[in-house]
DNA sequence: GTCTATAGTCGGATAGAC
DNA sequence: GTCTATCCGACTATAGAC
């Protein structure tokens, strides 16, 4: 099936009423027909594209989603709680992965989609922000909590959290400006490392800061 | 003019194709006619809308960015640069003014126009691009330049004014996202101040770096 | 400048043969 | 399941009276 991922690039790109049938028949080389025949129609297309970019962002992060949840239970079985230093690794781990998930070109697509969704939300935010943000953001609040020494439920730290995830998005969110503001051309894997090193520099600020 | 700031919102929220201009005759109580007519057409109004944002959004930054400009250049009129922590108040003058500006509901609908152009740029970008962006992003370079003790110019001086940034507009970006991870219902002024808070923080870290 | 009417275009969905 | 042809509704823009 060619259509979700052409579904997922045109409706990023130019949202669900820019976005005409027509071209997704055109880009994926299909019938117009095969929409109402697969999907139940553009809306049904619609959700089956958010779901399908829940699967594909899955991909990317459940694995080290696993292994942070793992490390954190295990240390807890054993009655301890990740030094800082850890902590600050794993961390540096997520936001590094989500540099490279967000930021690169290749996903931009994902990101373009996703924005719209923050900014008018329909029923597809619910699926990929109960998916992938919420267990994400879930995770790296536990972290940070133990990087301030504080309650990771507490408002505090998971404003600091959101900083930090602003921090990487910015990248992408803005992403005409900052590629106007660095004068670069694209996101690509040089650009990806520099994100990468400005986010273990954050987290460094972070635990220098007790 | 009422055609105008109800555009803004219109094509904010469901962009240029989901806007209708019937949709904006109604909710701006004129005549269908007057779009064609005012703008020579729903693209030239999407253009008018574009500087009309730019117009609202100077008017609220212009007067501070001046401030700062004024106070930089009388500085280095003396042959001075300015202390780290005069610098760290003067950004944090700034990314207060964006959290204010752009945090707060009453520009959500400015926001919403502007992270559209982010992720498609048409022609309305390079509007608003060099007439509030670009001049706010300058001073604000030079400042984190001075907190570091680095060339504002350098890549990584950029890199981190732009981390500063997105630790502010992460807040509307991802809106939706916030809402939910916070359990706010919107952000008002209580919401504001938090955030403001958390921007000097963000600063206090920086400075606090060398 | 505003209103009514309408032209001209386009997009989503369906019918029905294959 | 796919293709062609077609319908129906919706939208922008224009014409022309007032």
């Amino acid at each position: 099936m060619k259509i979700l991922p052409v579904a997922l690039d045109m409706f990023g790109r130019y949202g669900f009423d820019g976005t005409k049938t027509r071209m997704i028949r055109d880009a994926a080389g299909v019938n117009l027909q095969a929409i109402p025949y697969h999907f139940g129609g553009k809306e049904g297309l619609y959700l089956a594209t958010a779901e399908y970019l829940g699967d594909r962002i899955d991909a990317h992060v459940a694995e080290l989603r696993g292994q942070i949840r793992g490390r954190l239970e295990q240390l807890a079985a054993e009655g301890l709680a990740p030094s800082r230093e850890e902590a600050g690794m794993l961390l540096g781990s997520i936001l590094k992965k989500m540099a490279a998930v967000f930021v690169s070109d290749e996903s931009a697509p994902w990101a373009r989609f996703l924005l719209r969704e923050q900014m008018e939300p329909t029923a597809a935010f619910q699926i990929i922000y109960g998916r992938v943000m919420k267990p994400m953001l879930e995770v790296g609040t536990r972290l940070v909590g133990t990087m301030l020494g504080e309650d990771p439920a507490s408002e505090h730290v998971r404003l600091r959290m959101l900083a930090l995830i602003g921090s990487m998005l910015v990248f992408r969110m803005a992403n005409a400006a900052v590629m106007a503001q660095m004068q670069w051309s694209g996101a690509g894997p040089a650009e990806v490392e520099r994100i990468q090193a400005l986010a273990e520099e954050l987290i460094a600020d972070l635990g220098a800061k007790r």
